[in-house]
DNA sequence: AGACAGTAGTTCGACGTCGAACTATTAGCA
DNA sequence: TGCTAATAGTTCGACGTCGAACTACTGTCT
């Protein structure tokens, strides 16, 4: 192992001096864990940073936005659906779709065929400032992973979906 | 490579679809960050569920409590330390230290040699609510990441770390 | 010594999310 | 056909966090 270390491994050092060989402290697996953590919060923060200051478009209303545009039956959805896909309640997503509503990136109509039901659908502007964003997003993404080769990617997969398929 | 395809996998390959052979489109990166994700997202429920229904002790509390014990000089910290360290503002962790206080886990004293700071440290009961929490969370974090040997771990370790070193 | 910029922590008003209550609609069953 | 349970979405009150203003204190420069 030629690498260097980073700032996890003196974290996990310390904790491992302090437990000394307790077995109930794996420094492989908190390592691991810290790490990902560490990239994802890099990422939310690059996002939030990419979106700053622009109070009419906000990383929220992208967000729900993209949740509407990758649903398997695109182009349509229900608001307890995207409330699904975002991790969010039915009434966090009422007040994000009333935003969107009001800026003219969605539109929501009754569902005829069952009236309690509503459908929410993507205008062109919606459709617009999505596809605007998503690119800039992936370059963002590209670039904090660009440490890594393509093999290495493909390595890194392959154990995170390990990882994935045994807790979904 | 002899592993199933995961949810990511197909969640990727019905965009890969969208974006044929877009080149700014990179699916090991997006299914990585998907990936990693997902595991944060997982973890970050099976704490919240191991502190439900706890009134008095929140996961809030915990995750304060914890970045207070693993600075670096343990066992003292300033507001602005835990502030930084947890990723909150200074305005959060007032009220958090707060609470913390009025339950008794820790004690705030004005430093004597800069009477502008405030010395934050943890009582004989918050080190004890620590403690039995912290091996908790580990058990679970082992558990989770369960489905990779240890050789798989320590390479995930490899990867992750070029991706942190080149971030941070 | 006195003025002043910088720093640490707290208080305050605004905002987003949550859980619970509520309205409207649909489906099941006698 | 009525009655009841279940479901979809919204409204409402409470809570935690944020950014900005504020207080208290320190260090520096003249």
């Amino acid at each position: 192992m030629t690498d260097e270390r980073d700032g996890v491994d003196l974290h996990v050092a310390r904790w491992a001096a302090y437990w000394k060989d307790d077995p109930r402290f794996a420094p492989e697996v908190e390592g691991a864990l810290v790490r990902m953590n560490d990239i994802h919060k890099w990422a939310r923060r690059a996002d939030a940073a990419a979106f700053a200051g622009n109070e009419a478009f906000t990383m929220e209303d992208y967000k729900t936005l993209h949740a509407l545009m990758v649903q398997p039956h695109p182009m349509e959805a229900t608001p307890a659906q995207l409330a699904d896909a975002t991790h969010l309640t039915r009434a966090a997503m009422t007040s994000r779709l009333d935003r969107l509503e009001s800026s003219g990136l969605v539109t929501r109509q009754v569902d005829p065929a069952d009236r309690r039901r509503v459908l929410v659908r993507p205008t062109a502007a919606g459709r617009e400032a999505w596809n605007k964003h998503i690119f800039e997003g992936m370059a963002r993404d590209r670039q904090m992973l660009g440490a890594l080769s393509h093999d290495e990617l493909v390595q890194l997969n392959a154990l995170l979906r390990k990882v994935t398929k045994s807790i979904e």
